[in-house]
DNA sequence: CGGTGGTTTGACTACTTTCAACTTGGGTGG
DNA sequence: CCACCCAAGTTGAAAGTAGTCAAACCACCG
């Protein structure tokens, strides 16, 4: 009955029957997006609220010299800052990786979602903890973490998000980044990133190949990476 | 008649009166920290929402390794996520830098203030859609800029946000923070820090010194920065 | 007046980027 | 169906950046 955007809050939180219907509705109509479209760019007045029924898209930041970082992965299920309306403008912009199926809702309409569904409310709000979460962890990544750290790292975190929506097959799951983009994601050049995957390769702890990512050792993988995934915040606050 | 933690949010939204008295209330008996001092570690359960009334305070989190990052500074009338009471456990942990005077607003307290004063609701979303702009920033000054840009790019930052609540004189204010603390802020060793500050002191832009930051050339600092303030979102959307 | 934490410096090492060339995999148009 | 093309991936060598280790220095505090 719902879609992958209900799916994924209502793991954080009861959205109630009513309230799900209500973002179901609120998301009925999604525009199919090609892959590598601005949705949104640095600059421009923030719109409605993002929502991802289908692909993957990145937040991205372009610097003075042309440089670009990655700041943050959407996938399937997720969904902008629920108030970045409130904004006079965008601060990073927003584009699709691969084909994609993009639901927008208005700012006004997702006010009244907000405050007539404490469930909705709740759900979105953990959401948005999550990912401020995930954006410290990077911080934390890029600052004080060895690049073949910060690989494994970043695929641990994909794999448990992308295990958390179903999109996983045993231990290997779709990965539509090119070597260039996570380059960006990891702060370093496309070049050296490529030294670490063969490096990653060559420990036996996983094997990334155009599109795919599969983990050959977990254990390794996570103790190279220092991985704890307390930051995702799966574990949930009981009597919440 | 209210205090720097009203200050603040009344910048970005009004408050309307009653709102600005709630929150005054609700912050009326700070508790004093000495330097140092942990008010939050990970992995603990989520209580209060902190208000940093006076001093400041950093966010950070130590890796397996025993490294530290430090994910964000907390300056005089800033506070933690407003709903993190609904996480089960912390990512990251608080620290005072300096002495502070610290105000905790219970959780249940704090819903009831969202709920009643809208304008209260809004100023607190815009502070926190700034801190995760200034997230963001964060994670591409570690990706995508120098040592020397990246030094000079939270120099910008760190003015800019002190000149908010009035802590600046001309051109220096008071920076309460050591060399140890800004090495695990920007990613590096304290020795190259401290090599970089001296390239920054031979350049002529800035002179970092026990305690306070004199900006001798703003727009050289801010031409090697490559520093862009929109993402702190000074100028607010109008009619919101 | 000696500690203690913080800052500064030098010499050496390790890591990462740069630059440039070459390979591969898919898709497209003839 | 195949030749071509382009984006992406791969590799080597040289150069540059940042880290490590160790010691000296300094300012403030008790």
């Amino acid at each position: 009955m719902g879609n992958r955007f209900t799916d994924k809050l209502q793991r954080f939180h009861d959205l109630g029957d009513d309230g799900a219907a209500a973002l179901v509705a609120a998301t009925s109509r999604p525009r199919k997006f090609a892959p590598k479209r601005d949705l949104i760019r640095e600059g421009d007045r923030p719109g409605p609220v993002f929502v991802m029924l289908d692909g993957w898209a990145v937040r991205y930041k372009i610097l003075p010299n042309g440089l670009r970082q990655v700041l943050a992965y959407l996938m399937p299920g997720d969904c902008c800052d629920l108030h970045v309306g409130l904004l006079a403008e965008m601060d990073h912009s927003i584009q699709t990786i691969t084909r994609a199926d993009v639901a927008t809702i208005d700012r006004i309409e997702m006010d009244v979602i907000l405050d007539h569904h404490r469930g909705v409310a709740k759900a979105m709000y953990l959401a948005q903890l999550v990912d401020e979460g995930t954006m410290r962890a990077w911080i934390t990544s890029m600052g004080r973490r060895s690049s073949i750290e910060r690989v494994a790292h970043l695929m641990c975190e994909l794999y448990i998000r992308a295990r958390a929506i179903g999109l996983t097959t045993e231990m290997s799951f779709e990965l539509p980044l090119s070597q260039l983009l996570l380059a960006d994601s990891l702060g370093m050049t496309p070049v050296h990133l490529n030294r670490v995957l063969r490096e990653l390769r060559r420990t036996g702890a996983m094997t990334l190949k155009r599109g795919s990512l599969l983990i050959e050792q977990p254990d390794l993988l996570v103790q190279i990476a220092g991985f704890d995934e307390n930051y995702l915040h799966r574990r949930l606050r009981r009597a919440a």
